[in-house]
DNA sequence: GATTTCACCGATAGTACTATCGGTGAAAAA
DNA sequence: TTTTTCACCGATAGTACTATCGGTGAAATC
């Protein structure tokens, strides 16, 4: 990353290093390529090329591996948030902040499709010894996204606007992961449509926000507001 | 399915046809707590209570199963789209209608969750044999709400409109898929305080949709609109 | 130059799962 | 009642993957 072009003689250490590293990448790939039934140690080894047994020499086991995939995954993100914060405090008019908050979030993941996929993938799948990770990350989105919106003026007093405002920030990043999927494959090519799009969601759920304190939900209060638990009956 | 009570005594063609259906029911719970990864035929037909070789008097192979699996939740979505259509047509004043379009997929998630969760599932991983289906589901559920707007007036003319009204509907998806687990997971437990949420988000988009043929996009038209293609060198 | 270290190799034991096969008893057909 | 059918059973061959082990040569250390 540092930009050093190092010349082949490595050190031992060094060419270790590589060798992990390229067996991370790997990893990467196949898991994007393929989803997790297909990540094996034989197809990781080969397309790092070496010897399936040499895996062993860098990771305690797969679940290892793994471990630190997503050490790599969640370094790279946390980077691109803090980006994306940054960026978004030098945008100069508050309609443009307002744009480039989803603009930032955009590029990092056309730059990195495979990291939302994965976690997309990962996400719902107990199976995975990453969902964690994936929750974790979208959880950490979602605060973070509420957080900013509440220094916005936004400000969560009771308990209702509070989780409102978690909602809203839910659902600016479901809008945002699911139009830059649809860029990434093709069907949106054009990032300013993009962004006209999530720029007109978010500017009615912000109406809502603003308006929590005038008036209470549509509906009346006394009437059971949950659905019943699934009745397990149905064909 | 029918309401009848059928007592003990079987045919055998019934019995085998209750069995069959017994072990599609045991992979759907499989699927929904432990992923693809879990689902064995070894676990189905424990789960289904037969011996796993019987597993093969009613499927060619595993692969069989998850044909009928899907062919079974195709089915059962296009009733829920249907009902939901149907219900719609149904409710008395606009307002009411659009709130009633969120109100009854959300339901309709809430009563079958695992279908949800394994369709989010399959949509993103390669390696399984239900992402045709996923895809092809999303894809029509999108249409399905798109075309429901267009005849509401959303009227998709030229080219970047029809682009537009695609892309708002499926943010609506999105949304409604993002808060619907929000719901079942517990965090929003308030039904009607989702739907205002979704309201409130569908309002923005509706806006920009009816101002589609009022003006341009917020950028100039001349400079690159596409994210350049991933380096793929970053660290 | 001699010795040690160790990243990598090939071979293989162990494990989990898929799918097949012959046998069995009760329902269905004769 | 006799015969046939067949849904289900236990056992097991075949397959794919994980993880270990002893060996090797070049880099690192002495």
């Amino acid at each position: 990353m540092g930009g050093t072009v190092t010349s082949t003689p490595l050190t031992r250490s060094e060419a270790k290093d590589l060798t992990r590293r390229k067996l991370i990448r790997a990893a990467m790939a196949i898991l994007d390529e393929e989803g997790e039934a297909g990540l094996t140690t034989v197809k990781i080894a080969r397309r790092a090329g070496i010897a399936q047994s040499s895996f062993y020499v860098h990771f305690k086991d797969k679940q290892d591996l793994l471990r630190a995939l997503a050490e790599h995954c969640a370094r790279q993100l946390l980077g691109s948030m803090r980006e994306a914060r940054r960026r978004a405090r030098e945008a100069p008019s508050d309609l443009e902040r307002h744009r480039e908050t989803f603009r930032i979030p955009l590029e990092a993941i056309s730059r990195h499709p495979e990291l939302l996929r994965i976690q997309l993938r990962a996400r719902h799948d107990p199976s995975s010894p990453l969902q964690e990770l994936a929750t974790e990350t979208a959880t950490a989105y979602r605060d973070h996204l509420a957080a900013d919106l509440a220094a916005l003026g936004y400000t969560a007093g009771d308990e209702r606007s509070r989780r409102r405002l978690e909602m809203v920030a839910e659902g600016i990043n479901a809008l945002t992961n699911t139009l830059a999927l649809g860029h990434i494959e093709g069907r949106y090519t054009d990032v300013e449509e993009t962004l006209d799009v999530l720029v007109a969601f978010s500017k009615g759920a912000f109406r809502l926000l603003r308006s929590q304190d005038e008036g209470p939900s549509r509906q009346a209060p006394g009437r059971d507001r949950r659905f019943p638990s699934s009745p397990q009956g149905a064909e």
